[in-house]
DNA sequence: GTCTATATCCTGATAGAC
DNA sequence: GTCTATCAGGATATAGAC
């Protein structure tokens, strides 16, 4: 991590980093321009380069700084809930996962809305720049996840439970990416600030996927 | 629509739009260039402006032609379930809307597999590009699928089906999407060429987040 | 319909003064 | 650390010959 020697130039990160933030998740990595940055933070061009290196630099930590915290705070909870029981409900891991994301909402000091819609978006960013970023900070996360799943589920192959993770993971991903169009598209109906409302469905909807058809998926571990 | 007087237009209409949609499944809208697909389609740069006017004509063209026979075809299923049964049973409402677009794999005439990645990133797409072509070829459909699943499951308020569709579209977008990563990311040990398997798990991964708690949901209608 | 050539603007990145 | 000026190349789009 580089270090901050002058209080002027960590207000110039932080002010890239929080330009950067919003178009990103507005716009999309390749659709976002330096100059768009640095003109809405208000800095000069070359000050990008200078403290990120390059575009990829800058992208690399906009992610970097939020999403550690977010990981930290899944695996607390999935510590708290296995402290709490030997055996955590599923509905309790679920909400160790999804629970840190969906309150970003509401938590500005972590990137707030904004994050959230960026992070949904992460998977489908076309190049490699989130790769190796990915890689580190979340796939120890989710091995962890994973076994907490297997043992809550042992009747599930490793296939089937990859699977119904996956499809999870999508509906996560989609509803953090367009929670600002959700009130828009239902036409009022459905009001996405309503963060433990969003939750406690997303729980209920993923728990039930994962359990569907438990008695015929018995193949194995039965 | 434009017609298509000599054959050689044809032609060049047909291999832009075809590399097109393969290089917009992979990189996406902003990250493809108009160079980079005439000179794969190999056809001169001015061509696509001859042809589609701009680049996001290009890009509502590559999504118009494939989009409508989909979409007919979900219709066509749901018709044929509600003629087969007064009231079609959830698994084969959501079985019209999903069969479909994962066939696509196997169907190269209609965009295969590329369509398919490409359908699953477009509500991720960053601009208006898109905005007007699915208001007109999507809206119409989903209206459709909506009141049969209302009738399918009444006792659910309009907001709660809108959440489960929504947590529904969300894992088929993310399963179309990602198609091609998932048999890495599984380390193996999921095969997504088996087409009538992803079908069947993601129909009755949906159907089961939809009925989830229906003895708690039932406040209206009951 | 197709092509070459070009117009106009934007892109990420850097050198060098301050 | 910040700034101006600039580079080299890429972007979409078009004019005009064939």
């Amino acid at each position: 991590m580089k270090k901050r020697l002058m209080a002027r130039s960590v207000d110039t990160r932080v002010r890239i980093l929080d330009a950067a933030e919003t178009m990103l998740a507005e716009r999309g990595i390749e659709a976002t321009s330096m100059r768009a940055i640095t003109s809405s933070a208000r800095v000069n061009l070359a000050a990008v380069n200078y403290h990120f290196g390059s575009k990829e630099g800058l992208i690399i930590a906009v992610y970097g700084r939020r999403l550690g915290p977010v990981n930290q705070e899944r695996l607390a909870m999935l510590d708290a809930a296995e402290r709490a029981a030997e055996r955590p409900t599923l509905d309790a891991i679920l909400r160790s996962y999804i629970a840190p994301v969906m309150q970003l909402i509401h938590d500005p000091a972590r990137g707030g809305e904004i994050f959230m819609r960026l992070l949904g978006r992460a998977l489908y960013e076309p190049g490699d720049y989130l790769g190796q970023l990915f890689r580190e900070e979340m796939e120890p996360m989710l091995n962890r996840f994973t076994i907490a799943l297997q043992s809550c589920l042992p009747h599930l192959t490793s296939e089937e439970l990859f699977w119904r993770m996956h499809f999870g993971g999508g509906a996560l991903a989609y509803t953090c990416a367009q929670i600002h169009r959700l009130e828009l598209l239902s036409k009022g109906a459905c009001n996405p600030q309503d963060v433990q409302g969003v939750i406690s469905r997303l729980v209920d909807f993923i728990a039930a996927g994962m359990l569907s058809g438990e008695r015929l998926a018995m193949t194995k571990n039965g």
